[in-house]
DNA sequence: GAGACGATGTGACACCTTCCACAACGATAG
DNA sequence: CTATCGTTGTGGAAGGTGTCACATCGTCTC
């Protein structure tokens, strides 16, 4: 189980070195590969999960069967905490986007944690509330913008967590087909596709294989708002 | 200070009497007449609100003025608890709805009682997750459903927390114009009029001065999903 | 290399929703 | 009582998006 990814989640740094590897102890270690999912809608289950390396979708699933994703989380990040403080079913379905290493820790093991630590709740809070906003940004976006600007600002906000620079722009291997790009920015892949054409022939993007390479940050941004 | 309110919401209920009337100290007494803000979008503010009586509106201004609501709230239930754990300006505006009466907490005094009482923090933990589901609940409902079907999914909702029995049906005071109430479903006034038009020809519902009465709440609810 | 299959690119059309226009209604102030 | 202003009720045009239909491309397998 590689550690230090974990010691540096901002909900362990402020751990001492006893808690912490305490803590280790207590977590499970799964790993996926791409489609494999940790958990579904309607699941019970109690466990926290932190992305060790890889990449999670969020996902929920119409009676029609379609789907529309909540997000998608990298290295650093957990999700299944609402299972732990709002006892009902999981609401949404965890879904691996690529080779995908998790440390699970369940909620007796957190509970014996947050006796001995108090400040991890505030860590917990923090990363709740974090989500909270992210969250309310996006419900924003489905009102206020068209297809376009969400898929300006889906782009924008997968440069900021996995984007990487390159030669000539911003690299972001996001990994995610067009169509899972759509269900993220609540859109049919028709209209995702052309908008992105449309920012490939305004010189903003260059597409790649489940990447893109941003090269007009600036105006992908203006176009965003 | 009416007391009784706080003493049963569910984030004080576990106190102990002492810390209870250690903390009713501390609280701030807020009076708010329709349309008056407790604060507004990019203030800062460290301080958290309980509803003692009224109903609040949560929302969000587009640069080109256009609103959005994303909750409307009321007795017992809290907000701005996220000025608290996620250090940046207020990402909402709070409103009054009705005549409103407020109890304040600041950050400071809040921290002593997370430290006296851990407990609190759960219960703070668990209406996060609540209201992080709530978003989560809206946000698929952007994107899967129609106007009609959105409306009638809020008012079913506003029926669950504001609804009272009457002679025929269920009586919702929610107190918003339908302007307001399509800022909350995320339509446009005259969209959510021709819904609720719509419903009520259908014998579904019948409007009252900032209220309906649901006649038929299964067919309603059928219409919802 | 030949299929096969998933992913991507693009056009046409139908439909829902917004936007604009205007009428009707109700409460409040003078 | 009357004028005003916010709210509600409705119709029609314009525009954005979803759906359908097919072509193209790439990768993987045999």
């Amino acid at each position: 189980m590689d550690i230090e990814v974990l010691r540096r989640a901002p909900l362990f740094t402020t751990l001492s070195d006893e808690v912490f590897s305490a803590l280790t102890e207590e977590l499970t270690e799964v790993d996926l590969s791409r489609g494999a999912s940790v958990f579904r809608e309607g699941d019970q289950g109690d466990q926290l999960y932190f992305i060790v390396s890889g990449k999670i979708k969020l996902g929920r699933t119409a009676p029609d069967g379609r789907e529309n994703l909540l997000a998608v989380l990298g290295p650093g990040e957990l999700f299944g905490e609402m299972a732990l403080f709002d006892p009902s079913p999981r609401n949404a379905t965890a879904t691996a986007v690529s080779e995908t290493r998790l440390a699970g820790l369940r909620h007796e093991n957190l509970r014996k944690v947050l006796k001995t630590s108090p400040e991890v709740s505030v860590q917990l809070l923090q990363a709740l509330a974090r989500r909270l906003r992210r969250t309310n940004e996006s419900l924003a976006d489905l009102v206020f913008s068209d297809v376009p600007g969400r898929v300006a600002k889906a782009l924008l906000d997968l440069a900021d967590r996995f984007g990487r620079p390159a030669t000539d722009g911003v690299l972001v291997a996001h990994e995610l087909t067009q169509e899972e790009l759509a269900q993220l920015v609540g859109a049919s892949r028709e209209t995702v596709n052309k908008a992105l054409a449309e920012f490939v022939q305004r010189g903003w993007l260059r597409l790649e294989a489940r990447a893109v390479v941003i090269l007009d940050i600036q105006r992908l941004r203006q176009r965003s708002r």
